[in-house]
DNA sequence: ACCTTTTACTTCACCGATGAAATATAAGCT
DNA sequence: AGCTTATATTTCATCGGTGAAGTAAAAGGT
């Protein structure tokens, strides 16, 4: 099994090769969203490793940790659509999954009843306490070696990229449907 | 539908509100990998809206893009799988998609029978040349404001948190099993 | 030379995700 | 008050991915 490095070298010979047929193509650039979209391949992976066996997915794993940061504990499956960008048609299957495994409840909003509130349970939340701190290992190693200076850099970085995403689905919001994120 | 920094201002929010129920959580290390995997699913939504026009999925164009960069055009099913980070079956399931479309062959191999080696035709190198150059404008759009140091910076540190999650795989490759990645 | 182990790829059944359509409800307009 | 449009969610059929098992071939050991 290759290693990302090992992978990120081929991308690196695969681009240059590349500009030898495609002389216009912005190497730079393409190398740089490669390499976020094979980094962070590793880092979705790792994660699913490690919820594994707890039996849940990222998807799953994500929309726990919004109810679970939540003041009131609770969301709609509009608004954890928005944040998790999934398709409502997957919050319902979430959603399912999670109230079958008594993780959360569904129920009915007061105030409009197209709505659904979904609000994590007390074993939802011991559920997050036992999974969240054995996390804390991996994610100090994920970043050993980095400065405060390189933490704040690549988070700057990455917020800037995320405006400039904005700006051109902003610009042309004719392709925006259900944006989905890989999670 | 909720931008993207929308989405990382809820994230920030949420792993504040985290750290009052979980002391211990490293945020910044924790809103450091939440933004790696929201930007770059960004990144491959963009993509996959770029490449629906040529009835490609993110995969199938990878796949096609390592093709056409190799000197003979060609690569194996094992190969194809260790730099896409694609399971076997999903690659044979590629394969089969491709070689119907004419946009690949699938052949033996003269040194080992057991391997298959797959090469890019002409139709295929017409298709990359005719789906590469229009993504050049959004590559560069997505860089906008990036000074040539911030995109040094931005490739010396992806490729540092690369090394990063080897290291870590490497020390406990029990969980190595055929490792995907989000394309 | 023969047997065992490993490797390369494919097939099968299933999982997590999607887009389109359907249903129920709220908002807006006249 | 009634009709039209928009919103929230669910259902359905399908797509892209997976792990396990199977098949064929190569490598390694004796």
């Amino acid at each position: 099994m290759a290693s990302l490095s090992k992978c990120i070298g081929m991308m690196d010979e695969g681009i240059e090769r590349t500009i030898r047929l495609i002389p216009q193509l912005p190497a730079v650039e393409a190398k740089l969203s490669r390499l976020m979209l094979m980094v962070s391949g590793s880092l979705n992976e790792e994660l699913e490793f490690e919820l594994k066996p707890y039996k849940l997915n990222h998807s799953e794993f994500l929309t726990l940790m919004f109810l679970y940061s939540r003041p009131d504990s609770s969301s709609t499956p509009g608004e954890l659509c928005e944040f998790t960008k999934q398709g409502a048609t997957n919050m319902t299957r979430i959603g399912n999954t999670l109230v079958k495994r008594g993780l959360v409840t569904r129920g009915g909003s007061d105030d409009d009843r197209r709505r659904v509130v979904i609000r994590i349970t007390a074993t939802g939340k011991r559920l997050v306490l036992k999974i969240v701190p054995p996390l804390f290992p991996r994610l100090d190693a994920m970043f050993q070696g980095f400065s405060d200076t390189d933490k704040k850099n690549l988070s700057r970085l990455l917020r800037k990229l995320a405006h400039n995403l904005d700006q051109a689905t902003g610009d042309s919001d004719t392709h925006i449907g259900t944006m989905k994120a890989t999670k």
